[in-house]
DNA sequence: GTACAAAACAAACAGTTGTTTGGTAAAGTG
DNA sequence: CACTTTACCAAACAACTGTTTGTTTTGTAC
């Protein structure tokens, strides 16, 4: 059908707009992003990149979706291992926060962006954050609560909490796997005297 | 010295101003609100609000200045009443997510504006925010805890779950106070059988 | 080597951005 | 009432925005 009539070539650099966009748009959000930021980084015009993608729209739905995939992935590789609940979603956040805070800029983008302030992609968005956050749907009804504990709000506070990281994290000064772990340990024993 | 030679005019048009910025802020952000979107929606042209304003992000200031002030009049408020130390986190929760969810737009912007995006001002905002939020340092002190409970830890977890629920509230199928109360819960029992 | 599509350049476009300037009606003060 | 200052209007500014168009280079397949 709808075969190319022929492979990409070696040296087209969608790799590296994908890249420079995904460490702007982390460290700047979307909107203060403008499209010539992006592409002095990487010695491009700014007309090039509108052969790549249709609009800058579409470009933060493509640096999206490579995030999802890659937090997603680090995610399902550290539970792969472990069969515990309650270790397993310790990973699970572990991993998160890791590719949050550290490892990926296109992860950051996919906590970053509220695809809402983005309508002409707000879908797309919307989807693969969804079926990724799912992952911890999973993992909370596997867990052995005691009955009438909320799975939905056990959920909603931990990523939520995790998330927010990303808003007072510092590098030097904190730990992310000690985050996560940190915060699993609060909801599993009690506080309280 | 700088003692203004009048009072201002009891007609002047600056609360408009700061509501309806405050209004577009909370919706759509900073950079993507323009100050036309602003003074459109107040029936004055564009030129007009710099006579109030030297900048855009002083506009913001003012906006976050008066957010702050607001949130923190109604947690404040709420803990007033009570004397124990797990209620009066309680109470100041439940009033930090209604002044978040409900009530103000300008609670909005403190949440939804980070500090570190608008360079201009970061300063003073993040002197507001830490300020603010101060309170939860002290009530959470106030706690009696088990020996060993990462204070922080707890305070960052809370806060920080409370504040991301403002990307998936929903009016009609969300409280404000239920959600509070629920993860207040969640940290003081445990939640492992 | 030649043909063809991929991927970029070069230059502009129309619209929007935050902001400035000079002027003016009117409210508040004495 | 005269006068000062407040608070705005009207119109423009230069810079920047996402995007389009026509053209050129370059890798790849035959």
């Amino acid at each position: 059908m709808a075969t190319p009539a022929r492979l990409p070539r070696a040296d087209n650099r969608l790799p590296q707009i994908l890249d420079e966009a995904a460490r702007l748009f982390a460290e700047r959000g979307f909107p203060a992003t403008t499209i010539r930021d992006i592409v002095r980084g990487i010695d491009m015009l700014p007309g090039s990149l509108y052969y790549h993608f249709a609009a800058k729209e579409d470009l933060l739905a493509a640096v999206y979706a490579e995030g999802v995939k890659r937090i997603s992935g680090h995610v399902h590789a550290a539970i792969a291992k472990r069969t515990d609940p309650w270790q397993r979603l310790t990973a699970a956040c572990v991993a998160h926060l890791e590719a949050l805070l550290d490892e990926s800029a296109y992860a950051q983008v996919v906590i970053r962006v509220r695809p809402g302030d983005v309508p002409e992609v707000a879908g797309p968005l919307t989807a693969l954050r969804d079926r990724y956050e799912s992952v911890f749907v999973d993992l909370i009804d596997a867990l052995p609560l005691k009955p009438g504990v909320d799975r939905r709000a056990l959920r909603l506070m931990l990523l939520g909490a995790l998330n927010w990281s990303q808003t007072w994290y510092r590098p030097g000064r904190d730990d992310p796997r000690a985050i996560a772990r940190n915060f699993v340990a609060l909801l599993r024993k009690p506080t309280e005297t």
